[in-house]
DNA sequence: CGGTATCGTGCAAAAACGTGCAGAGTCAAG
DNA sequence: CTTGACTCTGCACGTTTTTGCACGATACCG
């Protein structure tokens, strides 16, 4: 293995886990902590990842231009963008919600996927240009800045054209009794759009939104068919939400 | 094996595992590695790979899962995006096609600028989330995944609801005689609809597609109101398209 | 505040590198 | 056919880079 490519997976890493544990990827890759401590010195002095005690993360926002938001994932969010994008199965169509958690389905796709993916958020579909099996529509719009993604009475329409096989959506608020919710109106009118025309919606969550409520509701839990968490925060996930016989994957 | 032959396989080995081991190679194909590390020596020099400890790995782009989207902008885009970006008007509302060209556009838009921006490229989209004087409104449909832009029926279809102030098309080809082509039949398309429904159009031209012709066109001069240049290839494009009477912009 | 894990540095072994040189093969002129 | 120039290849040798280990220092955690 040449230190190149110790380089680029350990990036790669970053980038799928949210974080790097020397440890671990010294016992992965079969060479010495030293040597990985070594190539985590070289890459956060060429300004690509930041060291911390026991590996890496992510440079805060401040020299990513372009994707700065999204590029920041945390490992609970990695973590269920694995589980998400296990469900997906080949072949299918699948609507793919705006947010940080669902550009980390798209980095845990496995390779050669093939499948079609619409989503309302140009930074999924430009992450998806890495899958080249994979087939993506936008869906069109006014462009919310705070969210990155298209909404709006147009987007709503345009969705009308599409009956995806699955859909996977981020909330802001999942509540045993209160449903499912997020806190913007034009966001929640399209999440409750694609919902109702798709097979299947499940709701991507972390640890955090469970047993919260937003303002506007998406979805009672009779709307949806699972709740996808990080493996850690299933347990939870499955006390919380036990009454609305909602299923779990983690 | 001819020494040509060796470095044929050894780019093809490049482009199928991302990385060359100059042991390995040596072994597999039964010669010295001081053979091999003169064949790497060899192609480095041309510009073919590039060599590291141990072997060598492609040229930046493939092997590093970032940059694969800020692709990189040549000084004369840039020039192009500044001349272009000053043509536009507070207020107005703008089509930008797609291209790292328009991205440049973006990039030099006057900071605090108030307009509304209608484009069919994901990268431009999240670009213009550095502006926050700037609506963004995405047009939708499939996404091509060479050029990164939405296009075909749906995306024309939906084209029909703008009448910008003013478009930026990137072209493929600029001839006095042939008119303003590109390569992409669908690309084509979407480029005439938005030129027919734009008060003003203006064509990107970079230096390489002055005089050249592409397989599909998408407009004759009659139907555009300008071209950008950069200012050192101006006088090269008043030259060659003075016939045309279409207005350069440098 | 103590225990444990992690980190940094110096060092030595191993791997890889560059260079000079000689043998083998090729080719064209004589 | 011979000769000389040229190229390609492999080997030897000294240099540089990388790697793993030892040991003291430092940072986290209960």
């Amino acid at each position: 293995m040449l230190t190149q490519d110790r380089h680029t997976h350990l990036l790669t890493l970053l980038r799928q886990d949210g974080s790097i544990v020397a440890k671990t990827v010294s016992q992965d890759l079969g060479v010495s902590e030293d040597t990985i401590r070594r190539d985590l010195r070289a890459l956060a002095q060429a300004g690509q990842l930041k060291r911390v005690h026991g590996g890496a993360v992510p440079l805060a926002a401040a020299n990513a231009p372009f994707d700065a938001r999204t590029s920041i994932a945390t490992p609970e969010k990695a973590a269920i963008g694995r589980v998400a994008a296990g469900l997906i199965e080949p072949g299918q169509t699948v609507f793919l919600d705006g947010g940080t958690t669902a550009v980390q389905v798209v980095a845990h796709l496995p390779p050669g996927l093939r499948a079609t993916v619409i989503t309302h958020s140009p930074n999924v579909a430009v992450a998806l240009m890495a899958h080249e099996g994979v087939q993506v529509e936008i869906v069109g719009g006014r462009l919310l800045r705070h969210s990155v993604v298209t909404s709006g009475a147009a987007t709503v329409a345009w969705l009308a054209r599409y009956r995806p096989d699955l859909c996977l959506i981020g909330a802001t608020g999942l509540h045993p009794g209160q449903g499912i919710t997020t806190g913007e109106s034009e966001e929640a009118e399209v999440k409750r759009a694609i919902i109702a025309r798709s097979g299947a919606a499940m709701i991507l969550a972390s640890s955090e939104k469970l047993g919260a409520v937003a303002a506007f509701e998406i979805a009672t839990w009779r709307d949806i068919d699972g709740v996808v968490t990080a493996p850690e925060t299933a347990a939870h996930a499955r006390a919380l939400l036990s009454a609305t016989g909602c299923a779990i994957h983690a």
